[in-house]
DNA sequence: ATCAGCATGTAAGGCGTTACATGATTCA
DNA sequence: TGAATCATGTAACGCCTTACATGCTGAT
């Protein structure tokens, strides 16, 4: 079976581009990142010392002033084992949305119980449209750099994506509301 | 906290429909359901112990030929915790796509190996999506009756969404591939 | 007779989240 | 001075997957 976690790689992909902290590792996590993947404190730093411990990543203590604060950058042979990664064509894609279960089961309860569900989930979808849309005006910008290129890309299926999923809710309250059983 | 376990909400949505062992659960969870959830023997067999001891379910064993089976049926309470959750409009909904990690940092590679891997997915959603119009069509012929309309309106946010997936993987294709960093 | 599928269950391991613990720094 | 944020880390817990163990039944 193949190994099921992935943060390292997140953790790897960051710091291909930057030296950060475990601290800016989270937080770069939080932001765009976190439409498809997670991750918390508790993966992130024990992941750093296992990367350190193989050798795929190097620590940069900032040691001069006292304060505990501790950068890490890759080295080769940890992008070695990024572009690894990322040549394996395999990947495992799950999408586990509690919504559509409700409205799977949603035929033990009133319409308007689904009717309800699919617009709260539309007022989620439409607000995070908004902040990808924001993230995805920035990168047009400068698609000729490829690092850009990629993130535009990303960030374009999550566009793309939640475009269709408001246009389903759309039509699926329309076929809700033409039922009588309310 | 919200309890994270959403498997007994699966088990008792089935249940509230027919009369099913756990073996049975299993195949119907791996057939339209497997698109939003999973499940393994691992993880139902406890689950169905748990239920029945809180009440939830109730076992009609088919005791007369000796051979162990065991078919569960839902109770009044199993009923009303299933429509308590539905009715509760949080709901947590995740999206894990390793194929979209790859693809944010993709940078670090040739543009080719990005352009293989969205083929490779690209392959995988046209197949699922054949899949879920075979669905689709059964459920098409009688809208009227509310459960089949919750099953079709789940299939059809499969469906649109798989089909906004298509869309990009063109569009994506055709922007790695006019650059000539390859 | 043999093999695929039916059927139930347990144990180990992996991974992630949450909560907790601790303390420094910056800004109002 | 007090609050928010920076910063690192651990421990407990929850949940799921995989692999294993076991045996029956129906079809060829």
């Amino acid at each position: 079976m193949a190994r099921e976690k992935k943060i390292d790689m997140v953790i790897l992909g960051l710091l291909s581009h930057e030296q950060l902290t475990g601290y800016d590792i989270k937080k770069r996590i939080d932001g765009a990142i976190s439409f498809f993947w997670n991750g918390s404190f508790g993966n992130i730093y024990p992941t750093l010392k296992e990367l350190e411990t193989n050798g795929f990543i190097t620590r940069k203590e900032a040691t001069s002033e006292g304060r505990e604060k501790i950068s890490y950058k890759i080295t080769p042979s940890g992008k070695k084992v990024l572009k690894n990664w990322i040549k394996d064509e395999q990947a495992s894609n799950e999408l586990k949305y509690e919504t559509l279960l409700k409205l799977f089961f949603g035929g033990v309860e009133k319409r308007d119980v689904t009717y309800h569900n699919i617009e709260v989930f539309e007022d989620k979808i439409r607000d995070d449209l908004g902040l990808l849309r924001s993230y995805a005006k920035v990168l047009e910008k400068d698609l000729d750099n490829d690092d850009h290129l990629h993130y535009y890309l990303t960030i374009s299926f999550g566009i793309e994506s939640y475009e269709a999923y408001l246009k389903w809710c759309s039509k699926a309250k329309k076929m809700l509301g033409k039922g009588e059983k309310r």
